[in-house]
DNA sequence: TTAATCTCTTAACATAGGTCAACGAAACTT
DNA sequence: AAGTTTCGTTGACCTATGTTAAGAGATTAA
């Protein structure tokens, strides 16, 4: 069942049989049907998912209404409001299933708990949230830096296959543009291939 | 003389006066002419320092040649490449002194002699490091839902005081425009005003 | 003090991407 | 299967910001 979250928590960290099994049994799964929400902005919800099977976006709706996607959520990635440090905190950020998808969530409390039980645990989810703050500057200095077309070869070339796992408009929300100019800029690019 | 980084953990965490002491000692002053750098792009540097005294940038230079600021770092606030996660990493940014300016710095090494022996410190640090990360989160998402105009308001009430701090060039280059459109803003605001 | 450099402003023109409107094709709902 | 919503495309036009060039002050260096 939530196997996987095991086996990739023993692929980056030393775990013994009890360990494995104290984390199994921390961890509750939850089924989202696609377009269902695992956290809404304006709502507390210190939620850090790890994704079983299926896909996810997280989401900022700005003052205007309009999303914009800060990332995408795969298979064995972690998914939630990184930048939320207290549990009672209320998040700016949404997170939406885009298919029907499979996450593995845990209460606060119980990591506490965990983090006290198994030595390295703690130290390697702080290693994420600076994985996830090195990852989201890269993006940021690329967005600042690059036209949207530099951005969406860089998306390809770093996520192959994202075309298939996700529609093309969260893909333009992803790159900071609307679906239309996404559209107008692969018109763009065949033309030019074809003359 | 570094009093002023432990008048600052002091304000944030218990502290004997003997860990005063430790910490005082472990932090090493450098002092910084205008324009000089703590640390540069593409350079092994694990450096995370606290400003005594003084104003720096910490900017990215992109692949055009393009520089754009992340950061401005003012008294009392730490600057660094927070992304970085292991001291032989090199990084993308730079840091460069906007004036003559001072900083504490400490050897990787030394700091985690210091965790070590002063308890509640590490954890400090970690929570430096997620507030990092909240806001750069929320500048990410300012830049992609509002325009330089509004970035520039939201920039001038969040730090009043900044345009006697910095160059304005270096406003616009934070705010992701050149000189000149920020220059054209500016008048704009005034003709509108004036009418 | 002069020269050299840096900083800010202005203006004319260029362009990436936004806006609006319309349409057909998929994909769900019933 | 029919109807409804969602998704992608296209085109005409608009706007914010980039580009280039020039000049005036201000600051720094010699």
């Amino acid at each position: 069942m939530q196997n996987s979250l095991v086996e990739y928590l023993s692929s980056k960290i030393e775990l013994s049989e009890n360990n494995k099994q104290l984390i199994a049994e921390a961890y509750q799964l939850v089924k989202l049907k696609k377009k269902e929400h695992l956290f809404e902005a304006g709502t507390r919800h210190f939620v850090e998912a790890f994704i079983v099977q299926g896909t996810m976006r997280v989401y900022y709706v700005d003052s205007k209404g309009l999303e914009h996607v800060l990332y995408f959520g795969f298979k064995n990635w972690w998914v939630g409001d990184m930048a939320l440090y207290r549990p009672d905190e209320c998040g700016l950020l949404s997170a939406q299933a885009l298919e029907d998808t499979t996450v593995l969530i845990i209460h606060p409390d119980k990591k506490e708990e965990l983090f006290a039980k198994i030595p390295g645990l703690e130290r390697f989810f702080r290693i994420i949230i600076q994985r996830h703050l090195a990852v989201l500057q890269k993006r940021f200095l690329l967005t600042v830096s690059t036209n949207a077309q530099e951005r969406y070869e860089e998306l390809l070339e770093r996520s192959p296959g994202i075309e298939q796992l996700v529609p093309q408009h969260q893909i333009a929300s992803y790159l900071g543009i609307l679906p239309e100019s996404l559209s107008r800029m692969k018109k763009q690019k065949l033309d030019k291939r074809q003359s």
